[in-house]
DNA sequence: GATGAATGAGATTTCATTCAT
DNA sequence: TATGAATGAAATCTCATTCAT
């Protein structure tokens, strides 16, 4: 017999015992990081832990990817919306750039985490995988969507520049994450959409 | 087997222990690479190979980003000839995208490599913030003069969009070192430039 | 297997591996001997050593100086007694030599390894420094008084027969160490009290 | 046919290693030295050096211990001369702390590395075997004499005195060695003679 | 002989994981 | 179930010694 609240309350420390992942593993970087590190920060004990994850490496799978993770729920809402292309685009980039916390420092850091880590860990590199297709599908729809309308340029490649936004995208977020230098986002994205519509030659 | 010409020979032996550790350090990544991998990849034994370098992270700092590495002399020699503005980005994107070695999977692997390290490793770090900056720099005197030149609208954000250009390369790479997918570098060129001088957006 | 009253768990767990410590530092001398040694010697493994000890260096540093560590209380209670200074003296005298374990070979030993280590660990090099001061200053109080209740000649340099009398004592110890000779302690402590008292000359 | 000048310029590179061994070996400890330090010390090739010493072990025994290593030859002819045995005793102490470099802290510190060293080699522990007894015997001697002179008091344990005078020595070479403290030898070989000849007590 | 690059056994230390209590 | 002491494989690095040139 289970005991009744021990469902919500598992969730609780596993919840806890991810932040605290998190946190270092951001701070430290993977390897740099012992589950002592994560003990100490959590302050549960290391058979806790391990109860919870059976190793580091499932502890680091089960962390979410907020880096430049768009919210797919809410890019799939405004792709169904009655707007125009170039306005469902922007709006795209809005969520990208804008929304959750205006994208931390450490969410970056944590993506390239990830990366790294892909290339050795098989479910983190499926898990890459797939966010990429499913990103890369929503915007060559867009940018299909644009064409047939007649907003944007018929003669365009379209699976070209979606890979080539999310690349963009990409690069912004390994910037961010490694580099001194802060990022003026609304900035940078006003610049994006600019040149993404208009490209940078005079008529 | 120490030789006549000591300076020539130690030079070889090191280039052979940075070949090696290049290799297995883009298969494997930093942290999963021990030095008895380099050991047995170089042919050499350990004390060799401390003999060259005092330590893994050293042996690390010394080898080459050849990732995206631009070219920066060819860069800044097309800069200086009496091209316009549009021929130049164009060619300074044939020397990222097309020259080299056709930009090696292997290579890329080492990119990201390096910019994982780069948040543990001050060396490291400095590095790719100096590479950073020189290329910022000179694509942004490239655009510039496109504005002056007329060739290029006056309203663009020259510094933003020189970031985003950037971003741009260094999230193909990392695509391309991490996930399963063919690049065609040549089309991605293409699409590259057409976006970026024209934009999407139809008359 | 961790028990309920963990801090006495740890502390017997601790003097286990520093009297394995000991044994082998006696031994064979700190530098011959490795932490596999130790493992062996203490029947623990190297991880649960490292527990308790962050390097070899502390946990040879936290090794006792038994050798011809006077037992300073005992010696204090002495001088504040109501005796003579002769008596006194004598006593001291007899708390070196003869009381403890009366002075193995290996304690001496151990004093060596703490002498020859002191030259280049600091903890070490001051914590012999702490004791001699000690010790000279209550030999040095001992004499005065004897020479202030006139049982010992007026003309004495106090400071350096004191500093003589743990040269004596040091010399021994280190004799004792590291030759093969047996020592017969009372001989030689009756020796030193006849000598210091009296002196070789006959009147 | 070995070359005539050969001899003597073995003898000088010899020379040179032993001169630069001794030095680093005082400065950093035996076991802290190493083979590249006496190279470098020394000016010469590795190969050079295990040309005149077939191990780090051999270079060291063969190493002077100039500590406090009394001249004998000297000694004896004192202990031939035709004075009184207070003078030769004297004398003999003159030899010891006032003579040669004045007794330089680094020979006393190579004095601490041969007694620490004696524990696990046995050569150096067999010189030094030799050499105390040479001693010993020497003072037991000039003991001897100076009892059946009437000059020293019929009742003394003469080896044991003599013991006790070499431990003095030593332990003012070890304390000379390790700790801060400065030592005049001049007054401590004042107090000391004092004190043997004539002990502490008034009469 | 002289050189110093190369060797490789062995030292110290770390840390993910287990398991007795 | 929770704890954290204990494990031990594996990593990094050192250095006395050899030996091809």
């Amino acid at each position: 017999m289970p005991p009744k609240v021990s469902e919500e309350y598992r969730q609780s420390t596993r919840d806890k015992i991810l932040e605290a992942a998190e946190s270092v593993f951001q701070r430290k970087g993977y390897h740099d990081t012992s589950m002592d590190n994560v003990v100490a920060e959590s302050g549960l004990s290391k058979g806790a832990i391990y109860g919870y994850f059976k190793s580091k490496e499932e502890l680091f799978e089960n962390l979410k990817n907020r880096g430049f993770e768009i919210n797919l729920d809410r890019a799939r809402a405004i792709l169904e919306s009655n707007e125009s292309a170039r306005s469902k685009l922007e709006k795209v980039a809005d969520i990208y750039f804008l929304s959750q916390n205006e994208v931390s420092r450490e969410a970056c850091r944590m993506s390239l985490q990830f990366s790294a880590a892909s290339l050795q860990m098989k479910p983190v590199h499926q898990h890459l995988e797939e966010r990429y297709q499913e990103i890369h599908s929503l915007l060559a729809i867009l940018l299909k969507e644009g064409v047939r309308r007649g907003e944007f340029r018929k003669g365009i490649d379209v699976d070209s520049i979606a890979s080539l936004l999310i690349a963009t995208v990409d690069g912004l977020t390994l910037r961010w994450a490694t580099l001194d230098a802060e990022i003026n986002w609304r900035k940078i994205k006003d610049a994006l959409t600019d040149l993404v519509f208009d490209g940078v030659s005079s008529r």
